[in-house]
RNA sequence: GGCCCUAUCGUCUAGUGGUAGGACAACGCCCUUUCACGGCGUAAACAGGGGUUCAAUUCCCCUUGGGGCUACCA
């Protein structure tokens, strides 16, 4: 039989970290399987879904390279069918209308607790006739209990293994507010099976759900997909995972300049990992390393610091050509214009990145050199004089360059003997100080490949000015 | 409170009935004109108590810690 699984989001948020990571597991079992896997947007709370979270959803799920293999599907959408299902469930007297108020129940609980029971709800409205609740609900809409058999329900959850429940504790749930508001329990298990849902792969916060639907599918005459429980992912506090991380989207990593592979390969790590040791994985590696068998039971701390290790590591990975693609956003038309230049920039700096934002403040000074303190140029006890001779020397040395490639072999040669007669600070430092503007930068030779004959030149002759009008 | 899940370095984790390994982070050294990168190294964990056993981090029980659920949210 064919794997199916789903992502179940409700747009009442922007897609945040956990949520990709719920997706991500659905979508690698479903690619390690063959299988199929289907986005299904949970639109049932129409005060809290907007459109503008489910285009965010969406959208982001296809930047990660995890869009729904088939059209997506909208509970919204499907009203007709849990109505129908309803009507169904009404004349199979599997559930009943209740008009019991909030205050009521709530003063209902209030005394259960106080007198050490569990609290649930007594059944009141069950006894009402067919013809009262009729009458009921000219005034009152009501809402849709399910009658909740009492009995153990069992079942082997791929990660945790046997689970059990008393459903005796539940008491009847509300599975509906009227005929076409449909709650999540209901309406997730008559999609579940209409889609063909074999493996439903989700949060830790569902396990306690599992058994309420296994009670539905059981009136309904539906089948029991196999289910697994993720561990949540807890925040830096070793505590649930706070707003400050799900309040952000991904929107925010991506604009960040964190690549989608390293999301989902750090991702991936919270809670699974191959057999063997690695870790840094390419989306194939995964798909074909990946088993729900393996996945961790204890809940995972988010650690910032390794997304950013393993975005670097995803960076480097990447050749200077597809790393130019993913940097147009990040910088300036000009500098994505400049071709050439732009790849012996990545070139230079791709081992230094952690993210794709780093690239422009990196070097930013290869396209545009920003104003610096003459002071800068001199190193350590060397005088502003000594300084624009050596330069002036080095200046000389690479204006004679002949070769077709700047710098030639022999120049870099003549360079370092030069550097190594004076002194290396003494030449070193300066000659990168009057090619980068910057405290700190990569090497000098480096530096003059990547700006040329030219514009080395230009920018020494400026050092040497700005030191020159000092004295 | 009740029900359920869970427990190895700070974090992600490997592992086995008999020296607890890797990765991130930290720290140190090397490389080096600077900052990174890289290389080498250091520190760092089996929550506690009972069992079972010649032997328990490993198997069982209890406690404790953490988490989830306990909605007319999902």
């Amino acid at each position: 039989m064919e794997v199916r699984v789903r992502f179940a989001p409700s747009p009442t948020g922007f897609l945040h970290i956990g949520g990709v990571r719920t997706a991500l597991f659905n979508w690698l079992f479903a690619r390690h399987e063959g299988g199929k896997f289907i986005v299904r947007i949970e639109d049932t709370d129409k005060q809290r879904s907007e459109k503008r979270f489910e285009e965010d959803v969406l959208k982001n799920l296809e930047w990660l390279g995890l869009a729904s293999d088939e059209p997506i599907v909208r509970q919204s959408e499907r009203l007709d069918i849990y109505e129908r299902t309803l009507k169904k469930l009404f004349e199979e007297k599997r559930v009943y209308f209740c008009f019991c108020s909030t205050e009521e129940l709530e003063a209902e609980y209030e005394a259960q607790l106080s007198q050490g029971l569990v609290p649930k709800y007594s059944g009141k409205c069950r006894a009402l006739s067919p013809a009262a609740a009729a009458e009921k609900l000219r005034a009152n809409p009501g809402v849709v209990r399910f009658k909740m058999a009492e009995k153990t329900v069992a079942f082997t959850d791929m990660i945790r293994g046997k689970v059990e429940f008393n459903t005796g504790l539940f008491g009847d749930i509300i599975i509906a507010k009227g005929m076409r508001e449909p709650l999540y329990n209901f309406a997730s298990v008559v999609d579940d099976a209409d889609m063909g849902i074999t493996h439903v792969i989700r949060g830790e916060e569902h396990l306690s759900n599992t058994p309420k639907q296994m009670m539905l599918q059981e009136a309904l005459g539906l089948p029991t997909p196999r289910y697994a429980h993720l561990p949540l992912i807890l925040g830096p506090d070793k505590k649930k995972l706070s707003k400050r991380f799900l309040t952000n989207s991904i929107n925010d990593y991506r604009s960040q300049g964190y690549l989608p592979s390293a999301l989902l390969n750090f991702l991936v790590l919270l809670g699974w990992h191959p057999t063997d040791n690695r870790e840094v994985l390419t989306v194939p590696e995964m798909v074909e390393a990946f088993s729900i068998k393996r996945v961790q039971k204890a809940g995972a701390i988010y650690n910032p610091e390794k997304l950013d290790w393993m975005n670097s590591m995803h960076i480097r990975a990447m050749d200077e050509k597809a790393l130019a693609e993913h940097l147009a956003s990040f910088v300036p038309e000009h500098w994505a214009g400049d071709r050439e230049r732009l790849t012996r920039a990545i070139a230079l700096v791709k081992d230094r990145m952690k993210n794709l934002a780093d690239f422009r403040k990196e070097v930013g000074f290869i396209f545009e050199l920003a104003d610096y303190k003459p002071s800068m140029l001199v190193w350590k006890q060397a005088t502003s004089e000594k300084t624009a001779e050596r330069l002036e020397h080095a200046r000389a040395l690479l204006a004679g360059d002949k070769g077709s490639a700047f710098p030639s072999e022999g120049t870099e040669a003549a360079l370092m003997q030069y550097a190594n007669e004076e002194g290396r600070g003494d030449v070193l430092w300066p000659l990168r100080v009057a090619l980068s503007g910057q405290e700190a930068s990569p090497g000098p030779v480096e530096l003059l490949r990547v700006l040329g004959k030219r514009e080395s030149d230009t920018r020494i002759g400026e050092a040497i000015g700005k030191l020159r009008t000092e004295l």
